[in-house]
DNA sequence: ACCTGAACACCGTTCAAGT
DNA sequence: ACCTGAACACCGTTCAAGT
């Protein structure tokens, strides 16, 4: 069966989830669908190009939702974009990546720009979201493999986080 | 003549600085320092290990300053912090996935922390200095390379993200 | 203590060729 | 359009052995 752009970043999203960032290689993947190796190159040009399709995939659900305060809206896109990133193993740094790269070109800070009204706020609370997110997700990825003890606090420690920056930009 | 773990870390810094992060390699490494790749694990157990120390090393000089107010010395770590880690190429990169990995057990942060008063504020305005110094450093060498037009206005809007949370920490 | 030499099990990517 | 097979130029890490 011939596979498509779709199959592919699926199926790379599935070696992503069940071994992890670091051994989700084009060989790897690859071989998930089937195929040898270079066949993934007629349907992605590099495997950077791979990685930004699967974090707008892992992150392609968060949206703003209709009603509700500008502040309300806004932390509604921010647990969101959260609960995505960590959805999936190594989440985050696929994201945060892939972000940091075309920081202004997003589609969610372009969505949390017009929430707020506020560009450099847009900004300001994505970096602060994928920064936290990542590092809870490497903290808990530590943790389980044993070599830092585990942190409860992570979740309330983002919420307090998220009211800094929040109240940062009441108007 | 005898490398000393400081020679494999000062050398790593080198290969970074003229090669970037892409091709900051043990293999690279050991070849700069005149020596085989397999040498270098008498000094550092693995290559994060190494990362980790270079980031150290990219921030050993940031310090809160002695005196003005919290909100002055605050400032002056957060553009310290900037200016060092873009003061190599792919510092931000090194420091900010080092960081992230030790969330809440890094030297800065407990500084921040002390002139703040406040474990959150410190952890939210570090993610911020990390996320929009990466987004920065990512940015201007894609522009360099031509696929991303340049972006004059990322320094101001570095010091607008840091007036939001630094009004959000205000008491 | 610091290093060599050789090996092991991998990488991303290219390219001619097949269907 | 989608894929194979083979190759190229690399990786990180281990380990016995040398000085």
């Amino acid at each position: 069966m011939s596979n498509s752009l779709d199959d592919v970043v699926s199926g790379a999203l599935g070696v992503l989830d069940t071994h992890g960032l670091e051994f989700c290689s084009m060989r790897r993947v690859a071989s998930a669908l089937g195929v040898q190796p270079s066949a993934l190159y007629h349907h992605v040009p590099d495997k950077q190009t791979l990685l930004a399709l699967m974090a707008d995939r892992i992150v392609a659900d968060v949206h703003a939702p209709v009603d509700g305060s500008r502040e309300q809206r806004a932390l509604a896109v921010c647990h969101g974009l959260r609960d995505a990133m960590l959805s999936i193993r190594d989440g985050a740094d696929v994201v945060a990546t892939a972000s940091a790269f075309r920081l202004g070109a997003s589609g969610i800070e372009s969505d949390l720009a017009e929430v707020l009204g506020d560009r450099d706020g847009a900004r300001t609370l994505l970096l602060y979201v994928f920064g936290h997110t990542q590092a809870t997700q490497d903290h808990r990825l530590a943790s389980a493999v044993g070599v830092l003890e585990a942190d409860p606090d992570l979740d309330a420690s983002f919420d307090r986080g998220l009211a800094i920056v929040m109240r940062g930009l009441a108007d």
